[in-house]
DNA sequence: CTGGATGGTGTACTTACTACACTAACCAGT
DNA sequence: ACTGGTTAGTGTAGTAAGTACACCATCCAG
């Protein structure tokens, strides 16, 4: 197959998209990860994404790539930043546009694909070493995630439709990484008026069932205060 | 002269860089505009910018492109967003990596150049049509910059190196657009400890003259609470 | 029916924020 | 030298927000 041309008067940098997609598994915050198949970095791993279609909207190419490397997609995406160091990609000048993501930790189902040999859940202290500059993109989606976490409806993306209140304060606690009182923080949310009770109860154990709640504007990041 | 040509198995798009620079003149938040000397958007206003060269570092494409449109430099600069809807630009697909920007209402000697047929301050209220999406890039500009004056040392990037609380109050009261209690301020301000007195003071009329600050960490934007 | 586990609730205290008014220092003009 | 105009500079009392803290409820398993 013989490779069509494209040809400019000056070079121009190629434009890729990456994913930092985080979900809370087993009380850790954990980022989405592949094993990359083909060189650069062959073998390592990395954030899922890849390079801009030339008619294609930015966050589209993010989803588009998030959903062909790993099969998640209908989650919510934020810009994070964009990353261009001269030569933080070996092949050629690459910018990389990034976004980061949250998932509920339910229905997540990462599968390999062309691109990816393999994707996978690594807890946010237990990185590999990584490929390109995706350790120092890591860092900063974190930074950002626990900076809205104080002004921002953002931790309810990290929780199914309905949620207790106790899995709501487990998310803040994991990502704050500090014990919260049980009775302030029930107090704190429910002043803000953005959940309501379901009237149903969920039970998790051989203990009282927990009352379920349901974000009144789902899917929506709002900024509060 | 015969262009050298670039040559890419696929297409790549276009990256620029575009800078929004505020300032404060007359108790008026102004933006700095540039006057389009070719097409497209001939003769209409945009903002200082330009393409990205090959090997340079993206905040140095900013400066530099900020330098040689406007002559204005040693400012501080912090990314602001990346915009690539694919029709933004009639050429081709550009990429645009943008930064804002913040200067002391002093030393504030915007000059014509190559590209830029005059460049101009103006304040937010009354900006003209502007070429690309430029106008939503500074409405976001805004609302980011509002937002870190809540939480971070941003204001002092809008004064002098030595400066009075009334000067300092003054800058709040613009960009919130609202009247501030001139000692709550001051013990707000004072209570951060991140400026000293200078032992100086400034007599800008014929009235009590005011002891002049200056910030611990100058030219340095730091997160606070 | 008991023990173990998580769910659910109120109050007192401390800290941060808000509202508010007068004197001080300088200059200009008479 | 005195007056009026203009901005600089200061404290307190009330209100709202955040923090610390302990016990009973409900369910399941054995």
């Amino acid at each position: 197959m013989n490779p069509q041309r494209y040809i400019y008067a000056y070079p121009h940098p190629a434009v890729t998209t990456d994913v930092v997609l985080f979900t809370i598994q087993m009380d850790t915050l954990s980022v989405l990860l592949i094993e990359r198949r083909n060189p650069p970095f062959q073998g390592m791993w990395a954030l899922p994404g890849g390079f801009l279609d030339i008619s294609e909207d930015l966050e589209a190419c993010a989803k588009r790539e998030l959903q062909e490397e790993t099969g998640i997609e209908g989650i919510y995406l934020e810009q994070l930043g964009t990353f261009g160091a001269p030569q933080r990609d070996p092949r050629e000048r690459v910018i990389s546009v990034t976004y980061f993501a949250l998932s509920p930790s339910d229905h997540l189902c990462p599968s390999a694909s062309s691109d990816a040999a393999e994707a996978a859940w690594y807890p946010i202290t237990e990185l590999p070493e990584l490929a390109f500059d995706h350790a120092q993109i890591i860092s900063l989606a974190r930074q950002r995630l626990i900076a809205k976490l104080g002004y921002s409806t953002i931790a309810f993306q990290m929780l199914p439709e309905t949620f207790t209140l106790s899995q709501l304060q487990s998310v803040y606690e994991v990502l704050l990484n500090e014990a919260l009182d049980k009775r302030n923080f029930r107090k704190a949310i429910l002043a803000r008026n953005i959940i309501r009770e379901t009237g149903e109860t969920a039970r998790h154990g051989n203990h009282r069932p927990a009352k379920t709640y349901q974000v009144l504007n789902p899917r929506q990041v709002e900024i509060i205060k």
